[in-house]
DNA sequence: GCTGTAACTTACACAACTGTAGCATCGGAA
DNA sequence: TTCCGATGCTACAGTTGTGTAAGTTACAGC
């Protein structure tokens, strides 16, 4: 047993619900400290201080655990982009709209660094569930955004190719919310917030 | 055996630096195909069609195997970038020389993909020796962009935090170089260098 | 043609993980 | 109090990969 792994002292007995739920937790925490490609059924097992036929019960094997942490975490992060995002973009001023909403993405990220870190930083590891639905999500941002952007810097300076702008867009700000998960120190949200206005302003 | 598995249909004695050189491409083709973490010394012997004691014997263990790929797809790479990047910023025109720039950086990824597969999306099955050595060669280029970049747009235009526009332009770069990767055929690289000069004159 | 060495193989011991069968026990409801 | 179903455990068999020791074979140089 490694040195990372902590184990509840006693088995305590769970109802189905609660014992899917901590499992699941344990599943997250190994994701977020190891990767991935470190999750195991016995892992999971040894971190919530249970045997491997509980998991099993529960899950059915290590792809049924994925899946359901993906269910859960996805459903999770899913909620907090639409909770953001949604027109945010035609109201007022077109510079402090995008910027809002870059500061929502980025403050949401802030709160849930293990379940962003799952959806940014997926990796080779992950199961292709995962990347399937993140494909998915992202597809739905994209268009969302291709439409907002169509403008680009108003008339007559309207982006050539506002396909590739979406993208470009979208990859920016994943980018920085990379740097909220990695540095956030030396990156808080308002630095980069900041520094975008900057670039947005020498274009408008 | 899995059917990616390829194998000589008959084990030829090779001379050791010949042998050396074999087991480095099969294990490239393996993570380039499946993954970091699909390779093992069992996949990389099997592929290279013979048995694992010879890769023992050259390179030790993973660990060694490992380094010994990234020492040489590292050198690679950085010997492509050094051909390309140096002293282009400091002549004529501003904007096409960051073009120019950019342009041979797209074109070395898309000439030598798999190599710059390892660099771009490395992820975490990746080996901490082919981190560290990533880390350093962007510290490099992030230091040499902050530089080229501190001019900004132009006298009273300077960026107000050239750490985080060199930062900002580097993964703006990269994200490029990864859809050159993953979607060679949509985004072919005048496409990108194109939508780019569209971006550098909004701002200019 | 011999021979010695490098290249390669077979064979074994070991470790980590998967998945399942059968048994033990807790705790709520009759 | 008793019972029974849900909860959890022990034990076993199988798989895949690691790493090494000992033996075999090809072939370059004499």
């Amino acid at each position: 047993m490694s040195a990372t792994d902590q184990k509840t002292s006693k088995a305590t007995r769970m109802s189905a619900p609660e014992r899917r739920e901590q499992l699941l937790d344990a599943t997250r925490e190994i994701a977020a400290e190891r990767g991935f490609h470190e999750i195991s059924i016995d892992a999971v097992a040894k971190r919530a201080g249970i045997t491997r036929p509980v998991v099993y019960g529960h899950f059915g094997d290590l792809e049924g655990l994925l899946e359901a942490l993906v269910d859960r975490e996805g459903e999770r992060a899913v909620g907090q982009l639409a909770a953001i995002l949604p027109d945010n973009f035609p109201s007022g001023d077109r510079v402090e709209s995008l910027l809002t909403a870059l500061r929502g993405y980025l403050e949401a990220v802030s709160a849930e660094p293990v379940t962003w870190r799952l959806v940014l930083m997926p990796s080779e590891g992950a199961p292709e569930v995962l990347r399937q639905r993140i494909a998915t999500g992202r597809a739905a941002v994209l268009s969302q955004l291709a439409v907002a952007m169509s403008p680009g810097f108003g008339p007559g300076r309207e982006s050539p190719d506002p396909e590739l702008t979406a993208r470009t867009v979208s990859e920016y700000a994943d980018a920085l919310a990379r740097l909220v998960l990695t540095e956030p120190k030396t990156y808080p949200v308002e630095r980069l917030v900041d520094h975008t206005r900057w670039l947005l302003d020498q274009a408008g």
